[in-house]
DNA sequence: GCTAAATAGTTTAAAGTTAAACTAAATTAG
DNA sequence: CTAATTTAGTTTAACTTTAAACTATTTAGC
């Protein structure tokens, strides 16, 4: 092996770390920050379900499952099952869609939002907390 | 309920929800790194399995189990799974620790060194393109 | 119109995580 | 020196996630 290419190969190794701890960090921050945060949340609530709650407050109040999916970046799998979490405890409304036979409808209930309100609430505390032991 | 306290309820709410979104945000980034990263691996490397690999190789050559959950700053438990799969795939080595009848000494084996030296060229193309599609 | 391809959702299996219960060993108190 | 407490690791149960297989519906092509 040449002389450049022993070069070439240490830089990508150099430089493929730095960005690999970046996101390692990240990674961790993102693990203890949804515990923490969680924790927090009142009813059982889970990071995905909350995210669910809130992106009903603030872009649409209603949508299909497979839009949320795209909205919270997860795969349609992992939709249907916060879903089944969140209509179980009555904060949502699952329906067929009366345009299309394979789409359903997800609405936010009274109750649903009413959590989602409280639940910011209960979080403030926790965020507090985690934004101080920040790097 | 007074004016100025529904103004702070106001002002909770829409603190606590930027926070929330910002840690959401990195929930996401997070989760998709992880998962192109994952997909990159060779030998069926995990991100956590690969963290522990790379900190052989970065700041010591043993460990303690223990002393590993508190760099990786996971559960104890999750370390146990890990470590598991690496002794499996003969990257690491697990021994008694002949000065603590309760601890265990971990330590990097040669094969170990050399597939992480591989995941991080295997990871390098993976890396640029999530460094492209971020925010 | 009818068949083929694409789309929406659900289900299942495999993986990783936390929290809590548990075992075993080492420290500390008295 | 013995008993209580702390510490190190493992195990188990519950949960979430992805990926892939599967069902059902809709759209395109011919």
């Amino acid at each position: 092996m040449s002389k450049s290419m022993e070069q070439e190969k240490a830089d990508a190794n150099v430089s493929g770390e730095l960005v690999f701890r970046l996101f390692n960090e990240i990674g961790i921050i993102a693990q203890l920050s949804t515990t923490r945060f969680e924790r927090s949340l009142p009813y059982g609530m889970s990071r995905p379900q909350f995210s669910i709650l809130n992106w009903f407050c603030r872009v649409d109040d209603q949508a299909s499952p497979g839009r949320l999916a795209q909205a919270m970046e997860v795969t349609k799998g992992a939709i249907t099952n916060s879903l089944k979490k969140l209509e179980a405890k009555n904060f949502i409304t699952v329906s067929p869609d009366e345009n299309s036979g394979r789409q359903k409808v997800v609405r936010l209930t009274p109750e649903g939002r009413r959590a989602r309100d409280e639940a910011i609430l209960c979080a403030r505390p926790a965020f507090e907390q985690i934004s101080q032991s920040l790097p």
